[in-house]
DNA sequence: TTAATTTGTTAACAAATGTTATTGAATTAG
DNA sequence: CTAATTCAATAACATTTGTTAACAAATTAA
């Protein structure tokens, strides 16, 4: 098998059954894409009709308000999907960015593929089933931490969670992450001790 | 048809096809139930084992945070649908509540029911996608604008969505919904003209 | 009806957070 | 390697938002 396509096939298998006959068939159908530091995988006011998969690099999927200011909504390390489900789901214009933080490569699994998946795979109802669970919690989890955290708690939370992504990531992204300014970021860390 | 099941069948029918026969079995398996006026229908840290269809009256989710302070997650007037999804689906412990805020009669589907109608309604699994989907949206819509709108446009949004509530609900409560307080809410109506 | 409770507004003040500008370090591009 | 750019920290100040308390209106309970 291609390496391109030997993490996304570790990642699905450890959700649903598949069988080489049906791998064969339904990975032929993917795409496997390079992209440069600070591309844009998916511009808002478009219409998502892409699941990505992250073998290598780091995504990051960020709204912008009326300013122009940018919001980073979430991080896609590799081994992780990203996309704008609502978008894919209603086929509506995405309110969001997904841009590559560093080169990154991807599997693209288009919307048509996904529907043919539903279909020729034995399981494939339920790994979207599954697949949509799994972001439905993140969000649950994102409007609880906005609701009823700190900002400093909710970089906490962040840093227990998601560990490696503090490494990788410029910290005014961090910032715009847990919806404060970059200025206020670097306060709370020093008065943190 | 029991006066009590007419509008669940309205709202079902107008997602999926449902036949007499279908329905019958079906909306046998509900349960019909009244709740007074600040009682409470799901615990936090119990799990939630129901979805409840509000016939009349109106229902408040709110979260709590480390120092009991509460947060509206949203309202569920008549003819919608309240849970904690998240529970629902995991059978993990809840971490909202789930109040009348009037008197309400709600038809109140158990867990074995949703699971028994995937299997026994046509399109009983279209209906968990929809419904799943329609609350994912909703959840996304919360997000976006957490965080690109100013609190006094979360307020007009909210004027412009659910005007209703407006008239239902103590402001307080409203507040919460805005993430923000009573006070700086009251200030905010004011300094709007 | 009357008393108790809840609710919304306002004022005064405190705390949290944002903004702008400056600086030096780190990173990137050529 | 050098110049340009990005980035994080800091200070000073402005703005937003929270808190507490007081009061009056509205609602609820007895």
């Amino acid at each position: 098998m291609s390496i391109d396509i030997e993490c996304i096939h570790r990642v699905l298998s450890s959700i649903i059954e598949i069988d080489d006959k049906e791998w064969e068939y339904f990975s032929g159908l993917f795409e496997v894409k390079d992209f440069k530091k600070k591309e844009i995988l998916l511009h808002a006011d478009t219409i998502c009709k892409n699941i990505f998969f992250v073998n290598t690099g780091l995504l990051r999927i960020y709204f912008t308000d009326n300013n122009g200011r940018e919001s980073s909504f979430h991080f896609v390390p590799e081994n992780d999907f990203a996309t704008d489900y609502e978008s894919f789901l209603q086929h509506t214009p995405s309110k969001c960015y997904i841009q590559a933080l560093e080169d990154t490569n991807v599997v693209i699994i288009s919307n048509n593929v996904v529907l043919d998946g539903y279909k020729k795979l034995r399981y494939g109802e339920k790994l979207g089933r599954k697949l949509s669970e799994k972001y439905f919690i993140l969000y649950c989890n994102k409007i609880h931490a906005l609701y009823t955290l700190t900002p400093i708690e909710r970089y906490r939370v962040m840093n227990k969670l998601f560990p490696y992504i503090l490494q990788r990531v410029p910290q005014h992204y961090i910032a715009s992450y847990l919806n404060i300014s970059p200025v206020h970021l670097s306060r709370l860390k020093n008065e943190q001790d």
